[in-house]
DNA sequence: ATGAAAGCGCTAACAT
DNA sequence: ATGTTAGCGCTTTCAT
């Protein structure tokens, strides 16, 4: 079989028409399912189409009808297994609305996401989900100037830009430590990322320390790590803590991962857990639901904040008019077994 | 301030033109550093669309020019651990050259995987990556009949349509057999994913068989998971196995994770790993370097392999020629702790 | 160094 | 139910 378009010229709609005697307009209609055609004519256009191997231009598409059927979702990271848990929610809510999540990764660079959110805008997306509430200067200005909605996830302390899905990390952090002060632990580390960047983590510690103060409690110690495998880190960064200050009996991770590895430390150490020292984390890793023991941990919602920042663009993609909605989502405390019953 | 723009109408080069007193054509030089402009000109423009704010529009750019700066990148999932890795390798490499790369995902459907591209296609990239050689009819049409570099990776077990790089499952399950038997274990299990479409995943297995065939041995029993956090799943699948099979000295796992969860369970059994069983998965995680044991692997060269895809692309859209290459990279046996040394 | 004109491949809007 | 026309916002090409 010769086929015409071997000259590896893309096919346009021109050819189509052509190849099935239609109009240009009338292919367009059959193939984006728009307006009255006979079925007579819708077949011979689809058989045309589906046998010269035509796929849409887009870009075409895009700048005639001024509409792009693109989310930009952009997040700080791949690897932390959070953000694809949020993008696949995402992916999953969008599905039927004919809109398509389109990703761009900052590595939790201000600049890198100004660059990145800059370049997704130059493509007109319907929408756009970014995580967090920070961003820089020129960053908030592309947002507040663009007349797309914008929903900022995964925190809501501090001012949104427009729409705003997320938790109060500050608080997560808060509830934390009251419930391991309730449980009778008083001399508590902490362990996490030193990256000044990750603001989620940065006010979950500030709102631990501040339920600590509450208590009159102060933390005992704290180690920062950056790099390297979480796990190891969290094994590492344990041992070193519990060499240094042999007395604490409690420690807090910054997320889940960290927090595994230092339960891993404590099992192979024949510490008692969680009487001789408790953990927590952060996040609610159901990847983490082999271990010996369940870490005490908090959900961080997730799934259910890539799904409603979907649902808002959807909605509003559609012609809903709602703006500035903050949807606060409220973290779920899981005990575990690695902080001891009160 | 008042902004002319607050009419929510997006902005155009005739915006910036006006502006700054210059013709369109001369804006677009600017912003692209295209050809002669004057410093003085230059600078007019450059602060003329910053005032404004102007975004460019890539849709039109793109029509006009027939270039477009995307890369189509289309994986099973990101909840796996292994693309993320490719990605971010895909995503440094790509850094440079310009392009960028946009993620489709297909949860190991075919009918998926075809739509996907579909729709990324209809974009016009610059360039496909895609993972796999198996793809529906309609897909490898689709793949074929485009004039841009397609590069299938992570598999060379099959038939390639334009570039492949990847590593042979095949091999690598035959290899990890003949590994396992050399270090004297006879009786062997194996447990997996229940995922028909996951070929790779197959294509190891069967060569693993292959290789225990070699030595006149026959797999002594077998576990099938679907769903669920592999963690567990490994742990649980482990305990069924051994009950049934308590003469068992070796498990074979599909992936590191349900490999780490089989390791969990034997060490809280009392199990002496590598002596009474032996353990293996498949990957190369780094996210497990912080157990106690570190479990044998194979390290898929999901990073390198990345790199190359992109390489390989890049260079086709700036004009290299070179097509169907294959590349196979050779994955490296790392016996960690729980293979006995022979 | 700068500008003018044409057109990329589609779709909105208006015929018929 | 189908066709015609006029752009969408840029870049290419050719002038100057």
């Amino acid at each position: 079989m010769t086929r015409p378009h071997d000259l590896r010229r893309p096919l346009t709609l021109r050819d189509v028409s052509e190849a099935s005697g239609v109009s240009e307009m009338t292919v367009s209609r059959v193939l984006r399912n728009r307006g009255d055609v006979s079925d007579a004519t819708r077949e011979r256009v689809l058989k045309a189409a589906k046998t010269l191997g035509y796929v849409p231009n887009k870009i075409a598409g895009a700048l005639a009808s001024q509409r792009v059927n693109l989310v930009a979702v952009i997040i700080p990271s791949l690897s932390n297994l959070v953000f694809p848990k949020v993008l696949s929610n995402i992916s999953d809510e969008l599905e039927d609305t004919g809109l398509q999540p389109v990703v761009g990764v900052t590595n939790y660079s201000p600049e890198k996401e100004e660059q990145v959110l800059y370049e997704m805008l130059s493509w007109r997306p319907s929408g756009v989900i970014i995580a967090g509430l920070e961003h820089t200067d020129a960053a908030r200005a592309m947002l507040l100037n663009t007349d797309i909605p914008v929903v900022e996830i995964m925190d809501v302390d501090g001012e949104g830009i427009d729409s705003v899905v997320g938790i109060s990390h500050r608080r997560a952090g808060l509830h934390m430590a009251e419930a391991i002060i309730a449980a009778g632990y008083r001399q508590i580390g902490f362990i996490g990322t030193k990256m000044p960047e990750d603001h989620r983590a940065r006010k979950r510690l500030e709102g631990f320390k501040e339920g600590l103060a509450k208590a009159g409690i102060a933390l005992a110690d704290a180690e920062f790590y950056s790099g390297g495998s979480a796990l190891a880190k969290g094994r590492e960064m344990t041992e070193a803590l519990l060499k240094r200050n042999p007395n604490l009996d409690f420690i807090y991770y910054s997320n889940d991962m960290v927090g595994a590895g230092g339960l891993l430390y404590c099992r192979d150490h024949g510490l008692d857990v969680p009487n001789q020292i408790g953990l927590a984390g952060f996040n609610g890793l159901d990847l983490l639901d082999g271990f010996s023991q369940r870490l005490a941990t908090m959900d961080a919602c997730r799934g259910k904040i890539g799904r409603k920042a979907a649902q808002i663009v959807a909605e509003r993609s559609q012609g809903g008019q709602a703006t500035g909605e903050v949807i606060e989502m409220e973290p779920v405390l899981q005990l575990g077994d690695t902080i001891r019953k009160p």
